[in-house]
DNA sequence: CTGAAAGCGCTTACAG
DNA sequence: CTGAAAGCGCTTACAG
């Protein structure tokens, strides 16, 4: 357990206490805290150091350090203003222990709404900031003159790979099911405050894709507010159009539809089926229980890891990962 | 719009360019664009250096003004591992905005479960930390020993005020609310994986508290989890105990319930009566649609960044703030 | 009213 | 193999 060092003065311990413990030079002791290459320590000198600097309880000051390297090893995840995922917490947990794991730090922030504060960009001076959505060019901007190196999505590079969570196994899945009960007129759903966002279009897009693969008609993509009565107004009107399969964005979505059906006096999946993503809670207390996608986020929390030390350290990418395969939760809406 | 400075040469601008363009020192710079009391720069002057600082894109680079101050001024605020409320990001937004204004930016973080990865307080350098639950006394000894000088909660004064979302009069306005629909045997229920989050005690405290005032029992703190059949077992057992009004730590707990009330053939307020917290989503989509409580965020997140303020500033607290009146919003199950 | 200068705690060529 | 030294871009007493 860590003993708290000198109780009495609360100077922080820096690295020059270490090396004048151990008898070498403040660089002495950088180069083997940070296993710097093309330096070669001898081994019982490397071994005095470590022991110091944990007894002393040494941490290196990260706003030194990022002075004089120039480099935070912040990564800054700007997430979108509406609910996030479920499931984004085990992504970012597995993301941040991949990156930590390499000497970085992953943040993750949601602007105030109105744009009031000033982005967190600016008082964390990040190597890398990513976002959900590209960013507007005042934005960029400030990044840039905040010193930040690396944008994604990058407006100069829009080759980059996607590694958010719009992998289009899970619609395809959502699609194939729905197929294969025999729904032959579907509905993409969302709510209408993401519609616009780009997972929401990933998703309906790789949607799209399946069903014209199997012969169906294109889904077409509709947005419903649960706080107003239109996915009542909806679910009346696919019926009327005999649409009889609803491919939900996620959960909550799945929810507000089978709410209306089941105003509506409809049975699931009997007279319609509705299908959500991602496996949360509420897929399970909804009665009746909703069928859903369950995808393997920590797998996909890896591949963004590796993706953000690709871009901050050039370390390769890994060889094209072949997508985790999300799978079928079949419960009583399908 | 800004304009990006000198595309050509991506080194960024420092104080010291400010100051070449206006004809003055770099600490004068440094003195208007931080408003340091106690010098008096002429207005002319002061509008100068504003006005090429603006023109210039100049950032300050947080990371030097953090080694020069020895203050970061950010401020981390550590959430639960558990999912956090709906409410909390209205909670936030109006948080960061207090704090963005008294130049303080604000940054939560979520610990990954099993603690593999170093605390982010390691790489950020906050002034103050702050968390839901008590920390840990290595916790403490590692923030100690990266230089956070103030942690909340904090081991040696438990004087301190509590400012989470842990606010008394919802709850109370759940027993009021129930006990006027002519319940008399009430319970207390949450999720498993929090029952002993502060958040939760603290609530069925003031929840208790409020029915030993109307001459009612205590309610006991049950937990339920939504993934196995216990909500279903704890439904049949109140209703054997001649318990008829549950009141819900929040939205989800009152659709667990609730769920397993639809599941059991009860009619709900007629044979047992839930009411949430928060007006969450799943409150307005679940069938049928859950009684619960509006909180005002806003006015709490205010309250909260005045105590953050109070403690890194030592401003003043603003005077008792009479606590914001939360509503009832009752629905269908109450 | 304003500037010269020391210092914050690191990293990183560069010399030995 | 190791150390002396410059420098990162600020803040902050201190002198004028």
């Amino acid at each position: 357990m860590a003993v708290v060092p000198e109780p009495t003065t609360s100077r922080r311990v820096t690295a020059l206490d270490v090396a004048r413990e151990v008898g070498v030079s403040r660089a002495t002791v950088g180069f083997v805290l940070n296993n710097t290459p093309g330096q070669t320590i001898p081994e019982s000198t490397r071994e005095r150091v470590l022991r110091a600097a944990e007894r002393l309880g040494y941490r290196p000051n990260s706003a030194a350090r990022a002075l004089a390297s120039g480099r935070s090893r912040i990564i800054l995840l700007v997430l979108p203003d509406w609910p996030v995922e479920f499931r984004m917490r085990d992504y970012l947990d597995e993301a941040s222990l991949v990156l930590d794991k390499a000497g970085y730090s992953l943040v993750t922030y949601t602007r105030h709404p109105d744009q009031a504060a000033r982005p967190l960009w600016e008082s964390l001076n990040p190597d890398l900031v990513l976002g959900t959505l590209p960013f507007s060019s005042p934005d960029v901007a400030s990044m840039l003159a905040c010193g930040v190196r690396e944008i994604y999505p990058d407006p100069d590079r829009p080759d980059l790979p996607d590694v958010s969570l719009a992998f289009s196994a899970g619609p395809e899945l959502q699609v194939d099911h729905l197929h294969e009960r025999g729904h032959r007129k579907l509905v993409y759903a969302a709510f209408t405050e993401t519609r616009a966002s780009s997972l929401v279009i990933a998703r309906h897009q790789a949607a799209s894709d399946r069903a014209r693969l199997l012969g169906l008609a294109t889904p077409d993509l509709e947005s419903v507010d649960y706080r107003d009565d239109s996915p009542d107004v909806a679910v009346r009107r696919w019926l009327d159009a005999g649409i009889t399969g609803v491919v939900a964005f996620n959960d909550d979505v799945a929810a507000a539809i089978a709410s209306a059906a089941v105003r509506a006096g409809l049975r699931m999946p009997a007279d319609i089926a509705v299908i959500g993503h991602d496996d949360s809670p509420i897929a399970t207390m909804f009665v009746p229980a909703l069928s859903t996608i369950r995808i393997d986020t920590a797998a996909l929390g890896r591949g963004f890891a590796d993706f953000v030390l690709h871009r901050v350290d050039r370390r390769p990418l890994p060889a094209p990962r072949t997508s985790p395969k999300p799978t079928l939760v079949r419960r009583e809406t399908s």
